[in-house]
DNA sequence: TTGTACGCGTTATCAT
DNA sequence: ATGATAACGCGTACAA
């Protein structure tokens, strides 16, 4: 005689012997009810369905995982600078995964490193996750979407266009907002007006240019090499392309910069200089990131819609376990946030 | 025949059978390997590792998890509204775990919630976590730290003062530094100065407000009420705060402010009013966030070692296992940036 | 539709 | 110091 045939006690937490013993059936019944199986008498269903509430019973994550050789984890694995953007995720994904029974890991990667596909392998190989979200500007990798694949682990990507499949993939639509955004400083009046590039390489980057390269296009201006300035998403490389740009004769009148933080150089920049905004410069940026409403003057930005995106993401990975939220957009528009860093251009 | 009794192949992973085989030593003695037994013949030992290291076997965490009855994951569990104060914590807990097995899993919580330690002791108990890493300010409620001693699992507070034993805790200094950043104002000439606290029940504006009154005791000056003004840790009531101190008159010609958000609203505010820092009016902030350097002018203002804090913390937590990096510190002190938002008081 | 017997990969018990 | 055997709690062939 087993410690099995007595009663759940002691402190031990309710297996899923108990509950068949309980309930009058065998384990397999037990565990159809669990996953769901479709072939099971709905008289049986309720009577175990009873126990387990009666039991306050919950499978233990630890001997699923063994058995079905998969985690219930969800990783995010991530190489973004940006501390608002990437805890926002987190916060996506866990909306989505709230009242089940994933759990997130965040795994922060070096994109330059040239171990990281082998790290990333080891860690999915080891443990067996569920799924992944990966998001920019490291899901541009697309070798590390082959390499998901390939250790037969979902995933799915978050960017600023369709890099992938529709199930495989979250976007926003970055090209057109931009395009958007800088209408509106042609609107207000401005001819000449500068950039602050994304880094080379980014998905990101490229894809506000080619909106701003729209919008000018169809205004029927030009853009003129010197008033494209490249940086590095970072509050420095905006500083610097910032002071490139003031620098010119004639100056520009207004200035989008591909994300807050490089828009938020711009305003250092022009503050150190003297140079009112807006009255004399207008800049827009990219990202709505609290910094941008908390400088002087509050900027006028893109708002991505990043908690929808993640909880997007992590509803498409785990949607087909937990009784599906239904189909899943793989297309979340971004908009245009009006504060106080554009107006007219000085006449 | 089963399967077992073949080679490690067809793209199976190597099992601790596959390794117990291949060395002629039976599964107990391999476990024993792994899991550092001392009684263990040094011979046998070396003929496993070498083993080990032809299969490029490692351990299976699921199968490990349920033997031990326990996960190899660090929990983070947190309510903090500060993003990049958040992340900077992920990365030190992650630095540490780094070469580790152990993996984290992220857990926001609602400190206003009735459920909120219902949720954790479930998250707890199902998921038997290795240890968790607790954040302020959910870090300085007992009963989580109660719950986390009956439900059995490891715990590590982070905090602003010692609120628990060397084990469970690490601290910085807060109340020493603000002395130190207060005194800093009255040696440059300021006898007006003005505070905006944190929210009450917090430990951290506790012990801020009394460094804050150290200082100023400790020069011969008072406090008047009217000089201090309640804020939440935000910036929007940084900007209340703010504008309220300065409706006052005679006006304070320096302002503590107990996080960087609210410093960031005194110099909104501020420049809304059209006076100029650090000139009419000079600020400190505490925390040392990003925006604390890209804000106009850069504030001076306290650093908190968070990164090093939250290494110390999982340190502390894995440290038996992992073979000891050492006793680690319970307390790491904080110090002052001096910046560009501190002049003498205007004559 | 339901149950039996076994596998998942590891650790623990208790021998020797 | 080492090994045989039984847990750990759940899923799955395959039989009934």
């Amino acid at each position: 005689m087993n410690a099995k045939s007595g009663q759940a006690k002691g402190g031990r937490k309710p297996t899923i012997n108990d509950v068949a013993r309980l309930a009058g059936v065998s384990k397999k019944t037990v565990s159809r009810v669990i996953n769901r199986s479709p072939l099971l008498n709905d008289e049986t269903r309720e009577r175990v369905e009873k126990v387990i509430r009666e039991l306050d019973y919950t499978p233990n994550p630890q001997a699923r995982a063994l058995a079905l050789r998969r985690n219930f984890l969800v990783g995010l694995i991530h190489d973004n600078p940006n501390a608002q953007m990437v805890l926002n995720m987190q916060q996506g994904i866990l909306e989505a995964l709230q009242g089940t029974e994933f759990e997130m890991v965040v795994r922060p990667v070096d994109r330059n490193s040239s171990m990281m596909l082998e790290d990333v392998r080891h860690f999915l190989e080891r443990q067996r996750l569920f799924g992944v979200v990966i998001l920019p500007p490291i899901s541009e990798n697309d070798a590390l979407a082959r390499l998901c694949d390939e250790v037969g682990c979902r995933y799915v990507r978050m960017g600023s266009a369709q890099l992938d499949d529709a199930a495989h993939m979250v976007a926003s639509n970055d090209r057109e907002v931009v395009r958007e955004a800088t209408q509106h400083l042609i609107a207000q009046g401005h001819r000449l007006i500068g950039l602050i590039e994304g880094p080379d390489g980014f998905r990101s980057a490229r894809e506000r240019r080619l909106g701003f390269e729209d919008a000018l296009k169809a205004a029927g201006l030009t853009l003129p090499r010197s008033l494209i300035a490249g940086g590095n998403y970072t509050f420095e490389t905006g500083v610097t392309a910032a002071n490139r740009l003031l620098d010119l004769s004639p100056r520009p009148t207004a200035i989008f910069a591909s994300n807050d933080e490089m828009a938020a150089g711009i305003v250092f920049a022009a503050r150190e200089r003297g140079i009112a905004i807006p009255e004399e410069l207008s800049v827009i940026g990219f990202d709505d990131t609290p910094i941008a409403a908390h400088i002087w003057p509050p900027l006028t930005t893109v708002r991505w819609p990043i908690v929808s995106m993640a909880r997007a993401a992590a509803r498409k990975l785990v949607g087909d376990m937990t009784g599906g939220a239904g189909e899943q957009p793989s297309m979340l528009p971004s908009m245009l946030i009006h504060r106080s860093s554009v107006a007219a251009p000085p006449r």
